[in-house]
DNA sequence: GAGCCTTGCTCTATATTATGAAACTTAGCA
DNA sequence: TGCTAAGTTTCATAATATAGAGCAAGGCTC
């Protein structure tokens, strides 16, 4: 007997898919906080017998998505994720046309700049260009944080309405990083309003102490937004009028990029 | 009847799991240049049936490893591999622990950095820094670039003994990238002897006209090459002298990053 | 605009494939 | 030395993935 109807707390239904769900379960239960796992932790968890598990964890060994540390026997990741990821970050055109003004960005302000998109409930940074300060806090390229608690997150929704937004955030966990955090939907609808008129995001250290962090939206072809360029730096350099500074600096670079990806080009094209 | 020992062009022997195998060909089947693919398009390549060609995709876009162009009808890499990606830089204690290294080799010498690591046949850029001059040549994150026409590649062989690189080199295709690539192994094992002494590799327009670089390996905890820092620029400005220059500076950093890992270190922990 | 082709997707019977129990190794530890 | 735990391999079995047929939806040609 085997787990007949037994689907695992991950997506909804699937179907005639079941090792191939297992086996990409397994490659998403390698956190940043634990890069290498063993075998019967990660099957234990995905309650997958150590047989399969191993059989998997094989395959995926073989293909390159996982690798063993022959030290310690252990799995972690392996390169061909890297290099997929590299893949998709090149299929996005936004991406390489992206760098050049980010960099100017970064570089005329002197504090760091994201480009983020999103995924589900995060903002994930897609690219990251250092400020030129001493202190800078540091961001790294993947990393995730939570829609409602970041600049780069909030920018991402400027488009949608309040019922679209509090359909979205439902499953939200709604946890304080920050005394400043906001834990729930009713406050963050009521503050968005302005956000949405103003047209960019702000953090006012809502998801890290002493970190303040503007946004603004990207916008592809269709008008839709696809990412936000979020600036930030520490609270002791960004004070209100610097915040509104880096905004309106921030806007301009995302029209730009808005501009330059097609938003507003019609079905024009060529120079 | 259905290929019942057939195995693609891929690996060697697999069992037990055609249908991951499968889906991981179809995510390697969407190379950098065409970055959308169709279903149908995909499932002729991989010769797969079309029906199971599309139950595979949607598992893997249930699973956010490929996305559905809703304009198209096509499919391109999801997020989640670059998820994955990043999460296999996080957990390299070596990324962590160079970026800082990088930047100031980069900010130093004014030439583009690389932080390299070896995938089958091939080098592959971990991370980039961009030198500080007007005139640079671009090199992107997860850049791959065959061992035998770079410098980063024949840095990481440095220590393997003419037998193993003959062995490992053996499958190379050896095509020519520039006129001065070079096209078979005895030329590379007679010229690899006096890399191997001096301890820096070099590539002067091996791969890329007009294009110099200099690379030095870099050792973990067992001493074995896990990576390679390289350096590189245009001809006009890297001439003899200077690349020996840069290539002491390499070396530098690249023995430092080693120590840093724990090269060295034996079984001593802590400060 | 009608016909034709291609594509993507769903449904279902079938047998191929993945599964899990048990056995076998290897390693660490008392 | 024997015990426990982890990882891998083997193998009979049943559940799973498969491929065929059918359907709906677009694109092209005429």
């Amino acid at each position: 007997m085997t787990n007949t109807v037994d689907d695992g707390p991950g997506t909804g239904r699937e179907s005639g898919t079941q090792a191939l769900d297992r086996a990409l379960r397994i490659l998403l239960a390698f956190p940043r906080e634990e890069p290498e796992r063993k075998v019967s932790d990660v099957s234990r968890e995905l309650g997958l017998h150590k047989s399969t598990a191993s059989r998997l964890f094989r395959a995926l060994t073989d293909a390159g998505f996982l690798q063993r540390n022959e030290e310690t026997g252990m799995y972690r990741l392996g390169v061909t994720v890297f290099d997929l990821g590299a893949r998709f970050l090149a299929g996005l055109d936004m991406h390489a046309i992206a760098r050049p003004l980010l960099r100017e960005l970064a570089e005329r302000e002197g504090e760091s700049v994201n480009l983020g998109i999103r995924d589900g409930l995060d903002a994930i940074s897609i690219d990251v260009v250092q400020g030129t300060r001493n202190v800078q806090l540091v961001s790294r390229l993947g990393r995730r944080i939570p829609l409602w608690c970041s600049a780069a997150g909030k920018a991402l929704l400027l488009d949608h309405g309040d019922a679209e937004i509090r359909a979205l955030l439902a499953g939200a966990p709604w946890t304080a990083l920050t005394s400043r955090t906001i834990t729930d939907i009713d406050t963050f609808i009521e503050r968005f309003g302005e956000v949405r008129e103003r047209g960019w995001a702000g953090n006012d250290e809502e998801s890290e102490e002493g970190l303040r962090v503007v946004a603004a939206p990207v916008r592809d072809r269709m008008g839709t937004i696809a990412a936000s360029i979020s600036v930030s730096g520490p609270i002791f350099r960004l004070d209100d009028a610097r915040m509104a500074e880096l905004a309106a600096a921030a806007v301009r670079t995302a029209d730009e990029l808005s501009r330059r990806i097609g938003h507003g080009v019609g079905e024009i094209w060529g120079s």
